[in-house]
DNA sequence: ATCCGAATGGGTGCTGCCACCCATAAGTCC
DNA sequence: GGACTTATGGGTGGCAGCACCCATTCGGAT
């Protein structure tokens, strides 16, 4: 009998059971993945952490409470944070970039084939950046080069305050139902609206609601 | 050797092949169930039906190209239509109803377990409407009440005319040219769309803006 | 040390949204 | 014929959303 090496221990984070059923069992069946823990939101994500150790963790983006991509900010302000590998529903830019400023490895549409997953869990834990198949466009290709030769990284359009703000203005709250939510002046929650449609080039609430809706921010 | 009894023959149709992947592995462990055939949208579940022959099809509500309420309605008007089953990502009334409206038999959420998709795809094929659990309000009973003493109510809950309105808004359109679009005056739209946040139970357009995506009625 | 971006908050004013109120013409159902 | 629904339109008022102006604090980058 050989000795076993060490398994990669996987965190696995998605609201919905059918895809965490499925994504648990094309990992387990590798012989060198196992799935330790499962989490229902982001913020059992993080709660999990405090508890179990794992090397990677798989983290849907859109989730109720605490989406993939707040919950990545915190885990990668831990002191030994694990690889992070962000799930995504859509084949969107924008959300690939947060996810690589927020500390991800790899980005992985729910849509690709079960090696792609396994490939991209094991290139994560080699340290590298994993790019969805299919998806390597110019913009990306340009993003990565500047990463390997250590540019500092274009700026993101949204800084994490608007993104809060914007997920919630698409959830359909009001601004004075944001502002108590997020315990500040309901001028302030103006502003960050403002700067909202300015950057992203929208008119109002409703456009608003459509875009988080089509970069997989929020669910319909 | 017993001679094994016709297993149910089921479409599944999700453009996640991670969930594809995880509800083929929890129905194919059946002895009763058995997945014939996968499509990765709802124009695919279409073509697929003209080439397989199946007793269930489970349809995700939100998928591409073809929505699987759009999808649902289509089906619904072959000669025999085999039975059908939604899979949703949210818990939601409006949804709910839509999915009942199109001629569905159930109407099952992405984050149930396992046994409840089971139980689900036999109720279903038993003829009976199955009801995820958890979420028999007052208004689904009394829906279901209806239907069952057979008193037509294929009624949509909104008019020919709240539709057209619906999808502009929902569009992002203002009042103002909403009006100019339908060729009417900018009171007649209010009205209107008061009866539509009315009957909906939505308090504004942001709310419709989703309530639409969910419905399949305009495209993210 | 300085400058910039991010986050905070205030004021003012216009317009749009939304909730009530009201009415009429045309069609359907019993 | 009356009851009902649908589509049409008007009035009024309140509050929200949005645009434009302003300022302060704090931390990081140069």
């Amino acid at each position: 009998m050989t000795p076993t090496p060490p398994k990669i221990r996987i965190l696995l984070a998605d609201d919905h059971t059918l895809v965490r059923r499925g994504v648990r069992l094309i990992l387990d069946a590798e012989p060198d993945l196992e799935v330790v823990a499962e989490a229902a939101d982001g913020a059992e994500a993080v709660a999990a952490l405090r508890d179990v150790q794992v090397d990677l963790v798989i983290l849907d983006v859109a989730m109720p409470r605490m989406t993939g991509l707040q919950a990545a900010r915190t885990i990668a302000r831990m002191r030994t944070p694990p690889k992070m590998l962000m799930l995504s529903m859509h084949d969107n830019e924008q959300y690939f970039f947060e996810a690589l400023k927020v500390g991800a490895s790899g980005y992985v549409l729910k849509s690709v084939a079960d090696e792609d997953l396994v490939d991209a869990c094991r290139t994560a834990m080699r340290g590298q950046a994993f790019v969805y198949p299919g998806a390597m466009s110019a913009l990306v290709r340009d993003y990565l080069d500047r990463l390997r030769r250590g540019e500092s990284l274009p700026r993101t359009v949204l800084t994490e305050r608007e993104d809060e703000v914007l997920k919630l203005i698409a959830e359909g709250h009001s601004t004075r139902e944001i502002a108590r939510e997020l315990t500040i002046s309901y001028k302030t929650v103006e502003r960050h609206r403002e700067n909202i449609l300015a950057k992203l080039g929208l008119r109002d609430r409703t456009q608003v609601t459509r875009y988080a809706i089509r970069a997989g921010l929020i669910e319909p």
